[in-house]
DNA sequence: TCCTGTGAATTCGTTCACAGCC
DNA sequence: GGCTGTGAACGAATTCACAGGA
């Protein structure tokens, strides 16, 4: 029953199903069971049925699924079956190492053009394109017919630069800047915020010192007890 | 009414909410109501109080948020009131990008070593830092009393790694390798895939396209209508 | 009047559990 | 016997809507 609208948090999954598929595919698996794929993805096997149900029927009963199979129809259904050209906007430390990156080239995801605000980086090579300016935007995204923009350049310029983005034709953007952004509708935005990640971790790992002297019953004094909260304003 | 047990979605939000404050309280605001934060952080007002209900009642009915005191209030559940030290295992292009990237230093994450796995690299000086060999990482673990770890080392020794951080004590692990680590229980593991989220944008990119040329009345060939799909193996 | 805080209603996502097919 | 496909049960997250305090 291969029913339209799948549900946001099943596409989130498709691609790491998708990276264990091309891993088995590679070592040889032709036939793998939602368990045997489940424990690859690191999910459940009941996720990885539904997910599946989602894009169709695409298993046999008493068997499971086939790789190459489910490769292709993941795929297609991902839109990776076509290309898609890319523009990396700031080449400062990440942009470099965005544009260095291989997975993306190996996934369809060809780097069209780099570009950047600093006159001085407008030249540069970096992994093999000339460094353009971002004035000539529009002109690269008509040329090369680009649909993706990379957002790595500084927080004080990111609304600025996005906005060109989206006047010069872009539709999807891939956010490294700690801003939000604001964008016409019919523009995705996602958001990559790397120290975002690490405050999250630090959350948990403060849970767990927490737990562990309740449990091992040290009297581990927590820093706010040092250092005294500011006054509530009211309540 | 702060109960304890904050839902992960609140977690992964407070990190927004903060920069979202720690900019207001640049700019010199002192106070916020849920609406003005909202659209600074790019969700709704009612999300936003609900998340700090959860928090405790550090708002004024009539009145809005105390901007330094949410701050504070905020930092110290999210565990940002001490610093936490870090080690970046991978010293390659995005290890590099990673350990000259300003912003982690800025919230409190002290990148305290460098470590690969490669002879060439070590004793390179990287972001004012000596990479070392990760067979040392206990040692750097306890001197430095390190508890996150940043993996981007190449795909292929990422688990072999993973383990030995484990080993050494880690217990919070940002994966930035394509691989599902498998770590023991009481670590805690956050991934980032950089090309997982171009083929999520791919996805809704290609949905727009194919919802454009029905409205429009395009007769966009799709590709997979060229390419004819390998026949199912059962059904 | 304004804006928070929160139960209630709703939507979304996950997991269960088993019928159906190999 | 094994494994998929899926309704139904459950649980988590979001949104509504309004009582209540400044």
């Amino acid at each position: 029953m291969a029913s339209r609208q799948i549900p946001e948090a099943t596409v989130a999954r498709l691609p790491v199903y998708l990276r264990a598929l091309v891993d088995m595919a590679e070592r040889g698996t032709h036939t793998v069971s939602s368990d045997a794929l489940a424990a690859a993805a690191g999910v459940n096997s009941a996720k990885i049925r539904k997910d599946f149900s989602y894009l169709g029927s695409y298993g046999t009963r008493g068997v499971g699924y086939d790789v190459d199979y489910l490769i292709h129809q993941i795929s297609r259904e991902l839109g990776l079956t076509q290309d898609w050209s890319v523009v990396i906007v700031g080449i400062g430390n990440l942009g470099h190492a965005l544009a260095n990156y291989g997975g993306f080239a190996e996934r369809g995801f060809r780097i069209a053009a780099l570009l950047d605000t600093d006159d001085g980086k407008v030249g540069e090579i970096v992994a093999g394109l000339e460094v353009g300016h971002v004035d000539d935007v529009e002109r690269w995204v008509k040329e090369e017919d680009i649909s993706i923009g990379i957002l790595a350049v500084p927080a004080a310029v990111a609304q600025d630069v996005a906005d060109r983005l989206c006047a010069s034709g872009i539709t999807s953007i891939l956010n490294f800047t700690p801003r939000v952004l604001t964008v016409p509708e019919g523009v995705t935005v996602r958001k990559v915020d790397l120290s975002i990640e690490l405050q999250i971790l630090s959350f948990y790992e403060q849970r767990r010192v927490a737990e562990e002297s309740v449990r091992v019953g040290t009297a581990r004094r927590r820093l706010d007890a040092v250092d005294p909260p500011v006054p509530p304003p009211g309540p």
